[in-house]
DNA sequence: TCTGGGGTCCTAGGACCC
DNA sequence: TCTGGGGTCCTAGGACCC
């Protein structure tokens, strides 16, 4: 807490279909649903023509569709949304060298710690400033809250939605909070709201009422104390800049459950190997695999094991897994599997090295055998029973909606949708005017596969597109060398993209 | 056609040590 | 004959967030 609202936060408004109407002229204006497209998906964003037809996060992509069929349902590109979210974190750290991400769509701002602003009024310039260079540069919009500390910064912006800004004086926390709803405060969910509502607790008011005694009694030391003092308006937690990730995990929920035993093992090898792979993409290692199992009712168990030194073997993993699965009875059928590493160490390999000498040394040879208990084949390819799931030699093939393509008479567009050995795509490109609609076979050679183009600046700002040529969009080489989805950035290291052509006029502490 | 995937933090009990 | 703590690590589960 402070005396200015110079905390910010940022929150981009429906970020991954706003980045898809973005991406695809013929989009904009029209409900856009980004999501899990399979029969258990659920929805990650709905743009907010969709909203208005009451979808939302979290709610099953099927109960989508019965409440709004014709909107266009497309699945997740994280690759193109991190690259974005990328552009706009370089924003924000051009603002303070305390940027606090709290996922690819949100962050805080402490703009006093960069010297960004001082008082109030400076910081609402600059916020005013963040939103519209935002908007110039990706074309998308965001809210932000100001205030003098997390908390009510965070709630600013949730009231500054879609496309504002709040500021929250210091002073006025308390008269702000009193008459919401408890549900508003962070950390005060389904659950805690129920056992309020219990104790006739409703409002902010009602809970800072209540008192801190009977908070601790109702949820417990931790939970009761920190409500308490967010009813009050206190918030002291500092803008944190870089947080090491405490544990990787993987998961899959299956569209048919799984009941074959053999089937669930090679699966849970199979997550083991992804899990290892993110790990060490990340430079790290780790102590305790987890092993966890969703069964057919959505009753959820975990196994976990600690190791005796961290790993990032994949044989270790995939070994350990496979003990947790052992006592795991699985035969009325599991929905989903997931595999996890806690414990993290930043990997090198002296440490290991000298770990598992220490640990051979000290227990007799017992070193971590490479060679798997149950070498799980490890290649599910070809074995897949028929009943789940595609065999996934199909997959590389599948057109699946929302994914870009190119065609050589026709340009790059993206996949509206496919069935029956056909492929629909749209031929446009986030700078063109919407475009027409084709279709072809699903094998046809000329349709390839392309990576998402990058973004045109936004046209609210004058309509001026900053007429530099940001690399043709086309993208054709497709980049098959690369594998830019994956790459995830090592530690600090945030990539090269240098600042976009236009607008540089941001400013420096 | 009920309920994704990636995380964080907290609690509670038992083992083990001092 | 106790009587009694406290601290840390591990495991399992649950609430919550985006």
């Amino acid at each position: 807490m402070r005396g200015a609202a110079t905390v910010l936060h940022l929150d981009m408004d429906a970020f991954y279909a706003a980045v898809e109407q973005a991406a695809k002229p013929s989009l904009r204006g029209k409900p856009v649903i980004v999501g899990g497209l399979g029969p258990r998906g659920v929805v990650a964003t709905a743009s907010y023509e969709a909203r208005r037809f009451g979808v939302h996060s979290a709610m099953p992509t099927a109960q989508a569709r019965r409440r709004c069929p014709n909107a266009a349902y497309l699945t997740p590109r994280f690759g193109l949304y991190r690259r974005i979210s990328g552009r706009v974190m370089e924003r924000l750290a051009a603002l303070s060298p305390l940027v606090e991400p709290l996922s690819l769509d949100e962050a805080f701002v402490d703009l006093e710690a960069g010297g960004a602003a001082a008082d109030s009024a400076a910081a609402t310039a600059v916020a005013h400033r963040l939103r519209a260079d935002i908007r110039a540069e990706t074309g998308l919009s965001g809210s932000v809250g100001l205030a003098g500390s997390k908390l009510l910064a965070k709630i600013a912006s949730e009231r500054a939605k879609p496309d504002g800004l709040v500021v929250v004086e210091p002073g006025t926390e308390r008269a702000l909070l009193a008459p919401l709803p408890v549900r508003t405060l962070p950390g005060v969910g389904p659950a805690t709201a129920e056992v309020l509502r219990r104790a006739g607790i409703a409002t902010v008011g009602d809970t800072a009422e209540a008192g801190e005694d009977e908070l601790l009694r109702l949820l417990g030391r931790a939970h009761g104390s920190a409500l308490y003092a967010m009813a009050l308006g206190l918030d002291d937690r500092p803008v944190v800049a870089e947080r090491d990730a405490k544990s990787v995990s993987v998961e899959d929920t299956y569209d048919v459950d799984l009941t074959d035993r053999t089937r669930v093992q090679t699966e849970v090898a199979r997550l083991a190997g992804r899990c290892v792979h993110r790990l060490r993409e990340a430079g790290r290692s780790g102590r305790t695999v987890v092993v966890k199992v969703r069964s057919y009712d959505f009753s959820t168990l975990t196994r976990s094991e600690t190791l005796r030194g961290p790993t990032d073997d994949p044989a270790v993993v995939r070994a350990a897994a496979a003990r947790l699965l052992e006592g795991i009875d699985t035969t009325a059928g599991v929905r989903l599997l997931g595999v996890g590493v806690s414990g993290l160490a930043d990997y090198t390999q002296e440490d290991l090295f000298a770990q598992a000498a220490a640990s051979a040394e000290a227990e007799g040879g017992d070193v971590p055998d490479p060679g798997g208990d149950h070498g799980a084949p490890a290649r599910p390819g070809g074995a897949a029973d028929g009943g789940a799931t595609q065999a996934s030699g199909e997959r590389s093939r599948r057109w699946l909606p929302g994914l870009d393509v190119h065609h050589p008479a026709h340009g790059p567009g993206w996949v509206q949708g496919s069935g029956v050995g056909r492929v629909t795509v749209r031929f446009e490109q986030p700078g063109s005017p919407p475009g027409p609609v084709r279709t072809f076979a699903v094998d046809d050679p000329e349709l390839t596969a392309t990576d998402p183009p990058m973004l045109v600046p936004g046209p609210p700002p004058a309509d001026h597109s900053a007429s530099e040529d940001e690399p043709p969009l086309e993208a054709r080489p497709s980049a098959a060398g690369q594998p830019s989805e994956p790459a995830i950035r090592p530690k600090s290291r945030s990539g090269g993209t240098a600042g976009w052509p236009g607008a540089e006029g941001t400013s420096r502490p």
